[in-house]
DNA sequence: CGCGTTATTGACGTGTTTCAAGATCTGTGG
DNA sequence: CCACAGATCTTGAAACACGTCAATAACGCG
């Protein structure tokens, strides 16, 4: 791969995800490069920010895969929501931010603060691209409650992996029908609010109805968009204009 | 009930509720009555807000009791979160706000937009009552979202009452032990998860070990505090201060 | 009083969990 | 390059929580 002199030829997966919420003029894409100069790692199973902790400003993840958990005194845990490269973490209105539950590295992370500065210049499209991200996330967490309340363990797998290739692909991570995930199925169980055990079951029935393939760390969807019919999943309408 | 001069005297549920988030002056208590006459009213099971409908401004609840439902193609319907008398509902820092699901109303509602006008003015607290009342409401959702994915059916259906009973009791509508509920089993089961039959029979199980009895539209928790110990809900910081 | 909604019950089916063992993978160090 | 340890995946048998179906009882309202 050669360096190329001309930067934005390979944007980010951060700058491209709220390249897609908002237009973003030159001023937020250079905020955005600089941001990144200062990024800092965390190693898969570490804690980005642990419960009860101050929450830290904004943050993107630039690279690795991360998630809100919360887990009950006697271990059990349920995954949130996940974080995937290009997803702004800890964005919240609250005045005086507290965790109220971890969030964690699923691999190997690399995040840096989102760039706050350029938010009220005239014509940057940060603040926008803030909000509907923000928005994004609240529909995230809505249609886990309706996966965990309503759907079976083979709907739940389903839909979240078809989520998941729609986020990847507005962050350029996606092809048409696959993708890389670097989750265990103990992860999924915890996302999904099942067992390892069943969660590799139904894993295994999804593979055998040409469904869709989980090997080892990528995903493969048969037919996306069938899949995504019948499981409801209403085409995000046109926010992303 | 004789009507006073002095109007302060009684604070609606809804005043309450966001005093209770931030401090309001004189100013912002005027503002919320007035908006306050302004009031409209939707009878039970009817929509206030319907799918794929634009989203009005934010409208605080002033009376009865709403929710926000998915229901899949197939009928199983998902109850995402309740508003209760004194929320704020439809808060959206989305740019061009379309519904993404329902708001029902779940008994006969009074609602009012919430005051805007307001918020720019010097001392004015709405605007962090507002944020605050934004955080809960995630807080809510993350919570539900535990619920549904590592809860019994014995545990969601006492998570569910604790929280009810501290919603209802920072807007004055719950004594220590005891509070009044208009909702089904129905809409019990919507919520949790659940079938009818099963909250039916979970219930009689509450009530036979003395941990809640549910009766006529009336809940009483036996005992509140080590309830909600045991199940790990955290007392909701100082955040009220 | 009668009708629709809501609550209750019983018998039975099934999706998911539990427990426990073994197989496979992955990275590490000798 | 092999051996090893820890993580991850896979499998089977048995238990259980919860769902389904269907019928009846109790409520609440006009």
């Amino acid at each position: 791969m050669t360096r190329m002199r001309i930067e934005p030829a390979k944007p980010s997966a951060a700058a491209s995800r709220l390249a897609a919420l908002a237009s973003l003029n030159d001023a937020d894409l250079a905020a955005l490069r600089s941001a990144e100069s200062s990024a800092r790692k965390v190693y898969a199973r570490r804690d980005i920010v642990s419960e009860r902790e101050t929450m830290p400003g904004p943050t993107i993840l630039l690279s690795g895969w991360a998630c809100r958990a919360y887990t009950l005194s006697d271990g059990r845990r349920q995954i949130l929501g996940l974080f995937l490269p290009g997803d702004v973490m800890g964005l919240s209105w609250h005045p005086r931010p507290t965790a109220t539950c971890n969030i964690t590295a699923l691999t190997d992370v690399v995040f840096c603060p989102a760039p706050q500065a350029a938010l009220q210049a005239p014509g940057s499209g940060l603040a926008e691209a803030y909000a509907m991200s923000k928005a994004c996330d609240e529909g995230f967490l809505l249609r886990h409650i309706t996966r965990l309340g309503r759907m079976s363990a083979y709907e739940r797998i389903a839909d979240l992996m078809l989520e998941i290739h729609e986020r990847l692909g507005s962050a350029g991570l996606a092809d048409g029908k696959s993708f890389q995930m670097p989750l265990t199925q103990e992860t999924l169980a915890d996302a999904l609010g099942l067992t390892t055990v069943h969660i590799n079951r139904t894993i295994q029935a999804l593979r055998q109805d040409r469904t869709l393939s989980i090997g080892s760390r990528t995903v493969e969807l048969h037919d996306p968009v069938r899949l995504a019919e019948s499981l409801d999943r209403r085409p995000m309408s046109g926010q992303s204009g």
